[in-house]
DNA sequence: GTAGGGTTAG
């Protein structure tokens, strides 16, 4: 009797089709007797044992029932998926005697919470029938995993839609950042429910449309808690703590949303003191507003006073773990950050993710990759935080056989290319030297944003291929996409990289009025940068002394190279005098200089350089290159003894060094290009960790596919020379990743034009 | 027992 109010109180607020389905139960219930009220009893056992996750328990119970219902099956069924046993839960939906709609959609929306959108349709379209459930079900599986062409069409042939429906497309287009979707299906129907005015605005904020999302927030007809969180989060989160104080003053009801809201605004916006008061004052406080203070501890560097909450809190969760984590990792204590995680009592993907991105910020890229590896033996699934963490660790290191099974795994788990994951691809392609896999990338993303644009351009113009850079910018420009400023950095390092001087100056001096672009100090950085590349040393120099900025050690170093190239010294030696105020420890710069007076033959400067640096204690990094051979990361260091197999490599270099000899290659050990790398004698040049790189790729990478090796300073022009000659001889393609940019080495060419 | 909006951690 309890169940059958139940039922008809839910019918009353659902829709129709909802109302005819119970109406066809209570029908089946009148036939049962007596033991109704007993079934009802078990059923209740079930859902209850589920909730709690006692499986076995439920089970036995369910198995113990002297007559089932299929309320009791169904309970089974949503008790497996509520604790992601789908497998369970697919198999007791194939053993139903008598199968009714709600077991049907039960199943499904199992499905698309697993993400089995493929399983899902199939399931959908096997329906004996369907309502209003099924069809917003999978509606909210198309939108969930965004494919929005597929839920537009659920949608459109949705029989009688109500208002879930409406707001499930609605909410599709939120959350797939098609606000102008979201906005011309908004503005098409005047009875929205409060949901989706809330969602609406939502979008907006999230769009960071703040002026819109007022425009709704003032415009609706009634306003809930959520409107105004939503607002009030929305301000706070971009930096405008004035209107959400006081919206929050304004605001009839505040809830606990309300205040972390505030407490989190002001985190974010470094108002340490305004959080912790706001914090103290909170009439109750979960582990989120907890967090949102802890994790300002950690922001400002306050890491005692992070762990004394942290240690205070009574309601500590995985969240606090993960934030401590976070804070440790990233004010450099990786080994604190370490010890939590293996204290922790349960950790999520998020834990892994913490962890994982933290070894790979602090520069243990090896050991993130290795926890990769441990968190799949640990059972985690990668989501996509994790998968975007996974990718910009393959890309930090260039670990591109890694990124590419990353690449296939994310595939495999079905997610849509959207733009957070879709960018950390093709970034990872584009700085693991793959710029054809990297443009593959880019034409599959599901929705381009202005980041994907950009790193694309960058992508191409890093690697030396300018007019491909030029073209994705005309593509922009065709689709309407109003570039950036960082857009613009592309666009001139572009033309600086192609050669295309006239091009680059017309877009320097047109950007502002053409595109909206204002001129930074970057862009007048490229633009000397052009001008010096082509020889008009002159022209990049009265340029840098008409800027509006106070040239840095950037600028300098833009006219500092060209000097180098083109043999100025005298502009050279200023550059770097200059430099060297402002950056006494910018060890490349010296080495620049003295590369400067090594090729004009000034070796009592060399010596005096070397002294200077001595004398002021400045220290080198020291170089290494690193190349990834089946799936393993080998690292070289200059005259590197430690390699397994470096009796093969050293010998190989010997062979090589005679074929250069015979091609006309001149060593350059007389200019004491020590460009990066100190070494004793002058012989060790020829062992510097790029050509050793190289050279165990050449031995090791099957012939066809490129050798991909990565150094963390910049290339040093005999090695520079070297491989491109390397390159002829072996008849192979290297790809070498410098601290700068890339090189593309081919036939005794380099894709750098030999300017970098 | 099935479908919709707002707060923290990456």
């Amino acid at each position: 009797m309890r169940n059958r109010l139940r039922l008809v109180h839910t019918s009353s607020i659902r829709s129709c089709a909802c109302k005819n389905l119970n109406v066809k139960k209570e029908g089946k219930m009148k036939t049962f007797s007596i033991t109704d009220g007993e079934v009802v009893k078990w059923n209740m056992g079930i859902s209850e044992h589920m909730r709690s996750g006692r499986l076995e328990s439920a089970r036995r119970l369910f198995e113990a029932m002297p007559r089932r219902t299929s309320v009791s099956w169904n309970a089974m069924i949503s008790g497996y998926l509520m604790n992601e046993r789908f497998g369970d839960a697919r198999q007791m939906f194939d053993a139903m005697p008598e199968r009714d709609l709600v077991s049907w959609n039960i199943t499904l929306s199992g499905y698309v919470k697993n993400r089995k959108l493929g399983d899902a349709r199939k399931l959908f379209d096997e329906m004996p029938e369907k309502d209003v459930v099924s069809w917003n079900t999978m509606l909210s599986g198309y939108s969930q995993s965004g494919f929005l062409d597929e839920a537009r069409e659920i949608f459109d042939r949705t029989p009688r839609k109500n208002s879930i429906s409406w707001n499930g497309m609605l909410a599709a287009y939120v959350q797939n950042g098609r606000i102008e979707l979201a906005r011309k299906l908004f503005e098409s129907k005047f009875d929205w429910e409060k949901v989706s005015w809330n969602a609406m605005m939502a979008g907006y904020v999230r769009k960071q449309r703040l002026v819109d999302a007022r425009m709704v927030f003032n415009r609706m007809p009634e306003r809930d808690e959520v409107s105004w969180n939503t607002m009030i989060t929305g301000y706070a989160q971009n930096g405008n703590m004035l209107e959400a104080q006081k919206l929050f003053q304004e605001s009839p009801i505040r809830d606990v949303f309300t205040w972390t809201a505030m407490v989190s605004g002001y985190v974010q916006n470094g108002m340490l003191v305004e959080a912790r008061k706001t914090f103290d004052e909170m009439p109750q406080k979960t582990a989120v507003s907890w967090n949102a203070m802890i994790k300002g501890y950690t922001l400002c560097k306050k890491m005692d006073m992070a762990k004394e909450l942290f240690d205070a809190m009574s309601c500590r969760n995985t969240s606090s773990w993960n934030t401590m984590i976070t804070g440790y990792a990233q004010n450099g204590d990786i080994d604190r950050a370490r010890s939590m995680f293996n204290e922790m009592p349960q950790r999520d993907s998020i834990s892994w993710a913490a962890i994982i991105a933290g070894y790979a910020q602090c520069g243990y890229s090896e050991e993130a990759l290795h926890l990769f590896i441990e968190m799949k033996r640990d059972g985690e699934r990668m989501n996509r935080s994790t998968f975007t963490c996974a990718l910009s660790t393959c890309a930090d290191i260039a670990a591109l056989e890694f990124g590419k099974q990353v690449h296939g795994r994310l595939v495999k788990a079905g997610y849509e290319m959207g733009c957070y994951v879709g960018n950390a691809l093709l970034a990872m392609y584009c700085k693991c030297g793959s710029i054809e896999e990297a443009y593959d990338a880019f034409e599959g993303l599901s929705e381009k944003d202005l980041v994907s644009w950009n790193t694309m351009l960058m992508g191409y113009a890093k690697h030396g291929f300018g007019r491909e850079a030029l073209k994705v910018f005309d593509l922009m420009r065709m689709k309407n996409i109003k570039p950036d400023d960082v857009t613009m950095v592309g666009v001139l390092s572009a033309c600086s990289h192609a050669g295309l001087v006239d091009r680059g100056t017309e877009y320097f001096h047109s950007m502002e009025r053409e595109y909206g672009v204002i001129v930074n100090h970057q862009h007048y950085t490229c633009m000397i940068d052009l001008l010096g590349r082509a020889g008009r040393l002159e022209e990049a120099e009265a340029l840098m002394r008409s800027m509006p900025f106070e040239p840095d050690a950037a600028t300098w170093g833009a006219l500092l190279g060209a000097s180098r190239i083109h043999g100025n010294t005298k502009l050279g030696e200023e550059a770097a005098e200059r430099i060297f105020e402002m950056e006494p420890d910018n060890s490349g710069m010296y080495v620049l200089l003295s590369n400067l007076y090594a090729a004009s033959g000034r070796w009592g400067d060399v010596k005096r350089m070397r002294g200077t640096m001595w004398d002021k204690g400045v220290k080198k990094v020291p170089g290494y290159s690193w190349i990834e051979v089946k799936n393993k990361v080998h690292t070289f260091s200059v005259g590197d003894s430690a390699h397994p197999d470096k009796e093969r490599i050293y010998a190989f270099l010997e062979e090589l060094d005679q074929r250069m000899k015979k091609e006309g290659y001149v060593s350059a050990t007389k200019m004491v290009l020590h460009d990066v790398e100190e070494e004793e004698k002058e012989h060790m040049l020829k062992y510097h960790s790029e050509k050793l790189a190289v050279a165990f790729g050449i031995l090791n990478v099957p012939p066809g596919r490129p050798i991909r090796v990565i150094k963390n300073l910049r290339v040093c022009e005999d090695c520079h020379n070297a491989i491109k000659c390397i390159s002829k001889i072996a008849g192979r393609t290297i790809i070498l990743r410098d601290s700068t940019r890339f090189h593309h080495f081919n036939r005794g060419l380099c894709s750098c034009g030999d300017y970098w």
